[in-house]
DNA sequence: CGAAGAGTTGAAGCTCGTCAATAATCGTGG
DNA sequence: CCACGATTATTGACGAGCTTCAACTCTTCG
């Protein structure tokens, strides 16, 4: 835990633009949030080539086969994607909002705080993945959403989106498997801060996060990949606090399992780490999963 | 945790009846398993009166209003209720059951269990409550469930549970519903056992559960719920050990917050458990909440 | 370069876990 | 109705994992 209101430091979705913080007070800070980060090494390239336009088809296809005319559909919704910036409030806790919003680039978090600060992130939302309005009309989120990198966001408005799903069964198919998928990964959190260890928490989130990344596709030819979660992330993640999640990343590196440097991971031993963690992707419910 | 491989002396449900193991040798003692649990103190009737028939009507009413055709047509499902027994496992790991399973009487839950046999208990399943097979088909669990009190349960085929749904909008609404409160209680539980000390996880238990069967109408005229949790169970709801239960629920029961002693629950002091816990129910989702 | 954030480290302490033994309770059979 | 065996609850002593506090270093970015 880290005992500051989360999301920290954070501004509202709607005034993003123009609304400066105090903590970021130069112009075109902004500029960073949308930018491909930067390689790893100078000279490597960041990802393997041209993404195709848009995440939302990648993703749903790791759950079920989408249509020619459903692909289509995806990429026409289109509208103007909007940037984020780190800790940026895409949807507040308690809000009922009137869209969807699709996250195109960078990650994202769901999260809930306790009145003296400590926050618990609930999960993330890589590119493709949605943060859906629960049930038409009736969905007051019990939850906050927050940018943790920047990145691009989509909004779809509501109607849209229900008119796609029941349009198109197979994206409605997709999305109900990835929700799922969503709820797997909750019970699966769940026994990870309830029943294992420090150094376990963190191998099972590393194996599971990167099971998401590679089956997205987005590794780099290097086998990292992009992994912008802070140290006080990963302890708001697990329920540790930074102290004691960098002892136990110093340990994990120690036996060479892991990488982990400048927003990169690297997993060395994906064997070993996923032992340790007793981890098990099958829950993910992916179709393909890389490798 | 509990260094048990979960579910204890579990049976199967297929082989209820006449599966009989060694540490439960005596041959009737399945009575035990659907009767009406003991009142606290003799002579104090348990329930206030009668029981509808179906509680699985009373649940979904307290999600969406159900006409009275819903709730007959599920007065109707009936079938013939199979008892069970503690610890008997009603869905393994990994299995895609042919049914969906609603429970009458008594209550169940939902776990994960480690290679050395420690248990994370996921959720709670009431009278009313349904163990829903995700998606037609696809069914596969990455959890079990089994009985954590004698009681009943009825085993409802997937293409009439499929086909009702289908055929009743309010029904179909009222489970869908009920759904999305179960992930809202996920995700609680998550910040719970990340978030909160051992005093407010118990605290925090307590309420959700006593709101609910509240909603459900199962609270003695004295105020007390049937609760038939063991400390064994509370701790592998919590991520805590039985031994720390023990001495957890010592001091809630010194500061007169609540008494709990032979499967009787009683809430003493409803605001400064709920403030100790920071608990607000809102996240159940509850159209009425009994008081 | 300089400031701010993120990561790293040490020392001390507290919450919670482990081990182990005793007491209470429950269900069953005599 | 009481006694027995098994499970569950309770308690003490001790130790470990994790937290807290606080300082320092490294990285990032204007």
């Amino acid at each position: 835990m880290t005992p500051v209101c989360a999301p920290r430091h954070g501004e509202d979705f709607a005034a993003a633009g123009p609304l400066l913080r105090d903590r970021q007070p130069a112009s075109h800070h902004c500029d960073r949030s949308y930018r491909q980060p930067r390689p790893a090494t100078p000279g490597a390239a960041f990802f393997p080539g041209p993404r195709p336009a848009n995440p939302l088809v990648t993703k749903l296809q790791c759950f079920h086969p989408l249509g020619p005319d459903e692909a289509a559909a995806l990429d026409d919704l289109g509208g103007d994607p909007a940037t984020m910036q780190p800790e940026q409030v895409l949807v507040h806790d308690g809000e009922a909002p009137a869209s969807v919003c699709l996250i195109l680039e960078g990650f994202a978090y769901r999260y809930k705080s306790t009145a003296d600060g400590r926050r618990q992130i609930l999960g993330y939302l890589i590119p493709g993945d949605l943060c859906e309005v629960e049930l038409r009309g009736k969905g007051r989120f019990d939850h906050g959403v927050a940018a943790l990198s920047g990145g691009k966001v989509a909004r779809i408005p509501i109607a849209a989106w229900t008119g796609l799903r029941s349009q198109f069964p197979g994206i409605d198919r997709g999305c109900a498997l990835a929700s799922l998928s969503e709820r797997s990964i909750l019970r699966e959190w769940l026994m990870n801060v309830g029943q294992r260890n420090a150094l376990q928490r963190l191998a099972h989130f590393f194996c599971e996060i990167s099971a998401r990344l590679r089956a997205i596709g987005h590794v780099n030819p290097d086998g990292s990949v992009y992994f912008p979660v802070s140290q006080a992330a990963l302890a708001d993640t697990t329920g540790l606090t930074t102290v004691h999640v960098n002892r136990s990343l110093k340990q994990l590196r120690k036996d060479g399992m892991i990488h982990l440097r400048r927003q990169q991971l690297t997993i060395l031993d994906r064997h070993r780490l996923a032992q340790l963690a007793e981890f098990d992707g099958d829950y993910l419910r992916l179709k393909r999963l890389a490798e």
